[in-house]
DNA sequence: AATTCAACTTGACTGAAATCATAAACTAAA
DNA sequence: TTTAGTTTATGATTTCAGTCAAGTTGAATT
């Protein structure tokens, strides 16, 4: 996260996405350091079959989509708002240039990139051994603990329909809501008004 | 990666790793920057069946295990020798000291954490949605391109074995060699004295 | 109050990968 | 050239998440 004054300084622009509103493809080239002003995205795959995966959901304050600026890569996924945002929006080369100016600020992405490439870590095992249950108390700890910024025993709200923790953690949805079922009855999580707290 | 003249000018050290040895293990603190300088090493994790999952294999050049040396995290899963390895392990203070006063460098390791970032969306998207010869093609279609730096119709020998590959893509070892003989029908891959050609 | 629409829910059935068991092929060491 | 150990291979069976088809619920809009 970069500091707004500082993106000002380097003359970002603000950009308006309505809801549903694409950012940008995968496989497209990046041009542009993105970081959300207000507002919330997503980055997203759709197999061959439609089914959707989604990346990861970044909210305000969140820079995404920073790897092909850095690496000679295309977009590995595309970015979409998920409501109506405001997000900055500063070119690569005065990236680059305010990066080698500012060395805390490019600690601070280092910092940034390290955190998401944690995140991606957890649910690759995840993803790859674990049971729908397990697969779900994972993500929402990580909620907890890594968004939040939470206590273990602290409960939250999971801001999360039920569609998006199916394409979080690559189940169905029909799977997550008799996975958050079992995971009511042995008092794993709490649901009131078919809202999850954990 | 960083230079190995650079890495000696910042006194960093060269450690003798025996092949199975652990370097680190999940949830450790992170203490040390580590560049491989001979050998082969992998980052995995076991679930509680014992089944495990290969986050990553790095060669020689390659560094590992940065992301918890630049955020408040502990590893997201355990290292391992491969084969005999000589190490470069640089103190965290150090490195941090090094990437400051040498921004190039910072920007290699920026490019080397972007890198990875794309690795694991991929290996995401296609290990929570896609079959498992997609999943094998996808997997050596990146080892093609963006390790051994081939064109899509050059050929390379793949080295892993059946087990690896299927740590590597969430699948079981029989998964995967039933999933190699179709691909190999199909003249997806060749396969020659047990070796796969791709 | 009626209508619409998205989100959530449930039950029945299916299928593909996991599991299990066993063996063949290869490799390296004694 | 045996032996031991690893890696690859194959068939039979099981299992559990996916799929399909139908609801229900609840919130928003007319």
């Amino acid at each position: 996260m970069v500091p707004e004054n500082i993106l000002n300084a380097y003359q970002a622009s603000v950009e308006k996405y309505k809801k549903d509103e694409v950012i940008f493809e995968e496989n497209d080239n990046a041009h542009h350091y993105f970081q959300i002003h207000q507002g919330q995205v997503k980055m997203n795959n759709y197999n061959e079959n439609g089914k959707e995966f989604i990346q990861g959901i970044f909210y305000a304050g969140d820079s995404f989509g920073e790897p092909p600026l850095f690496a000679d890569i295309k977009y590995p996924a595309a970015a979409v708002a998920l409501e109506d945002s405001l997000i900055y929006k500063l070119s690569k080369p005065k990236l680059i240039n305010l990066l080698e100016e500012q060395p805390k600020v490019h600690f601070h992405i280092t910092e940034r990139l390290s955190k998401r490439l944690f995140y991606k870590s957890l649910m690759a095992s995840e993803i790859s051994s674990e049971e729908p249950e397990h697969r779900i108390v994972s993500l929402l700890h990580f909620l907890k603990k890594h968004v939040h910024h939470l206590k273990d025993h602290e409960e939250f709200e999971v801001d999360l329909k039920r569609q998006q923790i199916a394409d979080l953690t690559g189940l169905r949805v029909e799977t997550v809501i008799r996975a958050c079922k079992n995971l009511e009855k042995k008092n794993k999580i709490r649901i009131i008004k078919r809202k999850i707290f954990f």
